[in-house]
DNA sequence: TTTATTTGCGACAACGTTGTAGGAACTATC
DNA sequence: GATAGTTCCTACAACGTTGTCGCAAATAAA
């Protein structure tokens, strides 16, 4: 308690207080400003106008322990730097404005320990509702499941649990994959590779399958040794890769399932001094925006971002607001589009 | 009430069924768990136990509300589709997940008053303290005041308010505009343009005046015909590239402030077959991923990003941590990169 | 034995709201 | 002129914690 001096105190005006300047009850103040029937007009005029002035805000942590309801939502994804997870926060963001709720965020790093870890804390009446896309490693769901029972509404998108019960926003992977790989076959491509990540990821599968099945629909054997399994290490991905296009028996068509494995193989196709799309085209899943500047121009499989961050967002609004019902949707499927570039055009003429 | 049926209920466990269940009451309980001197081992021991087995955790927003700290930040930027915004998040994030902190995140989507709005969201106990970097239009800044005298800690990084007493984190950007045109006088250019944003933005007119000065140190007479004072609207944008390109008086070079105004050039000099970096060389503020696959490879001046994130994240948590106490760092400077690639390359044969 | 001191626990009042119950002071009904 | 119905306000009990205070019982000191 200072004696001398001007005491600069930062101070926040709460309902008592608000109450005591107007000689009113706290419980009028409060109804006055949430607009009750109870009170009379000139009462609430004059509360609001109190208010203003004194630039009354409720305090949100309060309302929310009365309310038992906070407002807010969790976004539990595996990375932020990433064209893809950017555009779908701004999709969730754009819906949770209009909503007037709040975003919390949190990312796993591709790590399920901080997935589990996260997860425990969205249990207890921090957030309304909680938006996921799951980590590569994630293997086992019962952090999942424990979510579920404390009645937390939750909605997947993208890399989606295929074994909890809750909607889930995707979209056309095992289309996209098959598309992707007729694009190589049409484009001349007789041996494709197939660069992937994370096999227990929901998409990966799914985009394998794709390139699986239209291999067999053209009647090509799949071979093996084509199809690589990369994991979070760069440069161990990065040896494959060489590896896989330094071989005499290398391919003439890479996909790749993920867009980082798509710059390794231009980087290592600089290594190797090997022509893009001439000996070599390539194509992959990206949300990359410059893509049409690089060299070459890369075709890719680009994906709704903002689009499905926006309707898993409204999905689980709807959710929230009328807990326990049934979902609006279960499972709703976006459409990818292929954008051919100069990484997959076909060369009639080789360059003496 | 439902009479007939097993309820599943969404049973969420509070302190006080906790304490019911073990026969203490819920003073002690609370106290147990946050390890008190005032109870015995035993107990301690059983409480623990109990509330493991019964999936016991705390209520954030009752504890929030007692203690009046949240444990939360805000941080409020322009963008999250961005290279530079996304490592910083993570930088942000990174801390905050050692410090045990939660991330709201809000965009304003270059929109001041949407910057305006989210402050007044923010007054009120929801946060322990944020972090900011301008929006393209915010030209006052008493929205930012009222915060301070609500006593809330704020840091800017970036895009900062440099009339707001506050700490915040940059990069060099003075010295980068100074290296960048140098760079590119260096390599040959006699005529450079400077591409930018928002004049109003701390960070434009520190590139501009490093871009001004190194001409005057060349003894170049700053041409105003070369500075381009772009805007949000894209295609408006490109129009005045277009122009500038197109004339026959057109620069050697082009400084871009940031990087969207690079790649726009990138597309105008196809349209107009000019060659980069014959024609004309580029280079521009860019923390993009793959600048160095770009056609030609793009020269950059990288921020150190998640750094940025990081350094401020640490500020605004010891400020928050000793509340009213001066902050440990007024100001801090990181340097930023130039990447010289092959747009800005010296061409000492053209091509026939 | 009497008087301090420690140990371990419970009661209770906040934190800032919201919603229910209650109750004066009016106005309308018969 | 008693009864019923409005209108407008206040009191109060939550929401789930945390921290202060008080108070028994056990231990130590005199």
């Amino acid at each position: 308690m200072p004696i001398f001096g001007i005491v600069h105190q930062s101070y926040i005006m709460t309902l008592k207080q608000l109450a005591k300047e107007l000689n009113l009850s706290f419980s009028t103040v409060s109804k006055a400003l949430r607009d009750s029937h109870e009170i009379s007009i000139e009462t609430k005029n004059r509360v609001l106008a109190k208010a203003k002035a004194l630039n009354y805000q409720v305090n949100p942590l309060a309302s929310s322990l009365r309310k038992q309801k906070s407002k807010t939502i969790a976004v539990v994804i595996p990375e932020v730097v990433n064209d893809f997870f950017g555009p779908v926060i701004n999709g969730i963001e754009s819906i949770a404005q209009e909503k007037e709720y709040h975003v919390l965020i949190y990312l796993t790093h591709e790590d399920m320990q901080k997935e589990v870890a996260i997860t425990k804390l969205l249990q207890n009446g921090r957030v309304d509702g909680i938006m996921m896309s799951l980590s590569e490693q994630t293997s086992t769901t019962t952090h999942l499941k424990a979510l579920q029972e404390k009645g937390i509404p939750l909605v997947f998108f993208d890399r989606i649990a295929e074994d909890i019960n809750a909607p889930k926003v995707t979209t056309d992977d095992y289309n996209c994959g098959i598309k992707a790989t007729e694009h190589l076959l049409e484009n001349g491509c007789k041996r494709i590779a197939f660069l992937t990540i994370a096999p227990n990821l929901s998409i990966s599968n799914k985009r394998m399958n794709g390139y699986l099945d239209a291999l067999k629909k053209h009647n090509i054997e799949p071979d093996e040794r084509l199809i690589l399994s990369c994991t979070g290490d760069d440069a161990k991905n990065n040896e494959l890769i060489l590896q896989l296009l330094g071989n005499s028996k290398r391919p003439d068509g890479v996909f790749a399932s993920v867009e980082k494995l798509a710059i390794s193989t231009y980087a290592i196709c600089a290594e190797l001094n090997l022509n893009i799309p001439e000996d070599l085209k390539v194509i992959c899943f990206s949300n990359m925006q410059t893509a049409a500047f690089l060299n070459p121009s890369l075709s890719t499989i680009t994906q709704p971002a903002y689009e499905m961050g926006r309707e898993a967002a409204a999905i689980l609004f709807d959710l929230v607001e009328k807990k326990g019902k049934q979902p609006r949707v279960e499972k709703m499927v976006l459409n990818s589009i292929l954008v051919a570039r100069n990484s997959t055009k076909v060369i009639l003429f080789r360059k003496p």
